[in-house]
DNA sequence: GTCTATATTACGATAGAC
DNA sequence: GTCTATCGTAATATAGAC
């Protein structure tokens, strides 16, 4: 029989359901500690603040995610120039890798990410570039390089054009799946959605300039 | 000297624009009646809930964009087989013209449509497909009838990519003018985003749907 | 580290005088 | 319609015993 994980673990682990189903604000520390089978105080010794529990909720993920991913990158720029396709499609296995590392971690981070970027005012946005902008640099680098008939400035507008439709896309994927699933009767993973999203993206971003 | 509004428009324009900022949990009734300088219990006689405040605000705006929307639409449709271009680009009037009604009407109708979506557990997207559901289907349907080769359930998926891109955009719009200002030397008013973001739009919702 | 108990603050909503 | 006053609830956070 499994032993039961420790206190902080199970903070995190029913933590960062609750944020990506809820969202942050929604999501109460009572909620969380009553889930995880915990004493409400036990998040505050552990983490400090609520604030603090989010951080550590998101890094436990940004750990795992962006070495990986900048691992990645740097294969597929090793064996030849990557296509926008490409490159996109490096961080999949990313993605999917946090699958392993919790059931639903994939749609769990994405939903997270997504929620972060749109929910906070500025605090979580602060924190993921300070923390892992080295690696954000060199995957828009990689696009820019793949794509180089866009100029710089509408490349900046075009890569922001992407983040907006992952991070709404992510933070409603539930919502749509569900819906999709009734009105098409597909059923649709975390997985195909990220393969739907990404031949959108790169066409967006790669159309040639209107010289209108 | 200009009258004063009434208490009724007064909270509904005080709550529209923190509801925008900050999201609709995030913002209190008591924020919204100290902003309008009305009393807290106006609001409840006013809109009887918090609920249908948030619901009055939104339908103020959908009330003017929506039918506005689908003439611009019959408009495009009855010279022609429209274009993707010509179907997003049919919206960029209805949009505009959201300024004349209020300061920054444009944005702020985008971002409570954003909010909207992403925050509230379905009672605003049940509102919105019910009331405007008949506008709504009549633009599905011209994006479908101008990208024949996209299967609906594909389309479902791309559309809301699309309302993801824009939502997100507008939301960020102000800040990344701004640094897009400061890094290019370039100055973009709304309408510049908004035309700039349609080639993406429509470049990302016609691309062939991948065999592989 | 974990618990009980509670401090403190804020929320949405409403009763009732005017 | 507008006001004051307040109810009932729930939030984050902490003090202090064990």
């Amino acid at each position: 029989m499994a032993s039961r994980s420790d206190t902080k673990t199970r903070i995190l682990d029913a933590a960062e359901k609750l944020f990506a189903e809820r969202g942050f604000s929604e999501t109460s520390l009572r909620l969380i500690t009553s889930k995880a089978e915990v004493n409400l105080a036990s998040v505050n010794y552990h983490f400090g603040s609520k604030k603090e529990l989010i951080r550590a909720v998101l890094a436990r993920y940004l750990d795992r995610f962006m070495p990986e991913a900048s691992d990645e990158l740097m294969l597929i720029k090793a064996s030849g120039d990557p296509s926008l396709n490409d490159i996109f499609s490096s961080l999949v296995k990313p993605l999917l890798e946090l699958n392993k590392f919790k059931v639903d971690g994939t749609s769990t981070f994405l939903q997270l990410l997504g929620r972060g970027y749109i929910e906070s005012q500025g605090h979580l946005r602060w924190f993921i570039t300070t923390h892992y902008g080295e690696h954000l640099n060199k995957f828009v680098k990689a696009v820019a390089e793949s794509a180089p008939h866009i100029p710089p400035a509408e490349m900046f507008w075009r890569l922001h054009f992407t983040l907006g439709t992952v991070v709404f896309t992510m933070a409603s994927a539930d919502a749509l799946t569900e819906i999709a699933q009734a009105d098409f009767n597909e059923h649709y993973d975390i997985e195909a959605v990220i393969r739907k999203v990404i031949p959108y993206l790169a066409a967006g971003v790669a159309v040639p300039v209107s010289t209108q």
